[in-house]
DNA sequence: ACCGCGAATGAACGATCATTCATTTGTTGT
DNA sequence: ACAACAAATGAATGATCGTTCATTCGCGGT
């Protein structure tokens, strides 16, 4: 019973059940990276977060529901960083505001490893599971959608020929998503640096007076 | 020979290796597209090949095997098709020969559901499994090398300024992977005509005088 | 017709993993 | 200080799945 004075890590603690759950979803995050999503275990999940086994089953009741919210966790994060830049009114611009959006998709924080392998982990699972399709289908249209609005403002105010706002965000966002599997995969053959350029160069050509070709 | 051919499933035959191994990655790429990755047992694959149990640990040494034979099976078979275009003397300019490869990357054989569903699964494990991963980045990096030299060539022809055809390049085998995954994905919301019109406009932006807008 | 080889089969095995729940342990209210 | 409660634990359980291998069966050779 007197064991405890250690250099101990406060063996063990209630927590609200918010803190637990987020703790358990970074470790879910941290566990896809390292060994994919078919080879992410319950028992590897609780290890990283420094839980015991039956604590997933606790505050999420199966492993499914725990794999669905940490797919949650990550595109509501992307979605919401991209609404905040949406409704920020201290944009003067149209122009500032694709820039923005343009530097919000390579920022380090969307393009940290972790979160790209939980991305397209997902993206490999969804065909089969009708929840995670549902879940992706709703950010993609989503992050669409507000780059869709911004290239109409910007089409209008430029008078752009041949350029169509739904085929431009189209292209946008498949190649935003092209790009971050590329720098998952590839990323001795395309740095951050170049992806960026990439998506410049794209969003240049079409719409050449509000995005010059370099920054 | 009228009582051969029956209802019957001539009980039990005796193949070629090679008969076999193809009957068996074509019905795990059912399997895949039907289940997911992480959902493919090897009693689905070889009920859906009509075959029992124990034939693919006799043709091929495992199930890992089974699915590395698998992925190699549908990136070789795009980029042979790709080198083919290249490689035909019979397109009379460069810009008849992206047109080949617009059509290409988007014709009733490689956007097939259940290949492309092969694609994103074996992306989504690729960063767990190096094996996958350098069967995906040779399949990258081929494409994206034919696309190069073609968009050089064009560049040079039209003395484009600002067009980088590494740049170009990369972000066309960007936007192609994201519209494939778009395809598979938002089936509703992007048809396959669209996704071409996407594609098409990107090069029609950077290369204008050897993409038309319009087809 | 028959034999012998090797392809094909599928029941059985063992490993892995999600889930459960009796027990332990920290926390809160009195 | 203590009781009552809730959170946390992890050994045990049962289900799933890859792999094995003794047996079965079709085919070519004689």
């Amino acid at each position: 019973m007197s064991k405890s004075s250690k250099t101990r890590k406060t063996s063990r603690r209630s927590l609200p059940r918010e803190v637990r759950r987020e703790q358990l979803i970074l470790a879910t995050i941290k566990c896809i990276e390292k060994n994919g999503l078919s080879g992410t275990t319950m028992a590897q999940v609780t290890r990283e977060a420094g839980l015991s086994l039956g604590i997933a089953n606790l505050h999420f009741e199966s492993k499914d529901k725990l794999l669905i919210e940490t797919l949650k966790y990550i595109t509501e994060e992307y979605n919401l960083g991209l609404a905040a830049i949406m409704e920020d009114d201290r944009y003067p611009t149209t122009s500032s505001r694709i820039e923005a959006v343009l530097k919000f998709d390579f920022s380090p924080t969307v393009i940290r490893k972790d979160k790209l392998a939980v991305w397209v982990a997902f993206w490999g699972e969804a065909r089969a599971r009708p929840t995670y399709q549902r879940i992706c289908l709703r950010s993609d249209l989503s992050a669409e959608d507000a780059t869709r609005k911004l290239f109409k403002a910007a089409i209008e105010e430029g008078r752009y020929k041949n350029q169509d706002a739904a085929i431009l965000a189209s292209g946008y966002t498949a190649m935003i998503d092209g790009l971050w599997l590329d720098l998952l995969l590839c990323p001795a053959h395309l740095t951050k640096k170049k992806a960026r350029k990439v998506a410049r160069n794209y969003l240049a050509n079409a719409l050449p007076n509000h995005i010059p070709q370099e920054p």
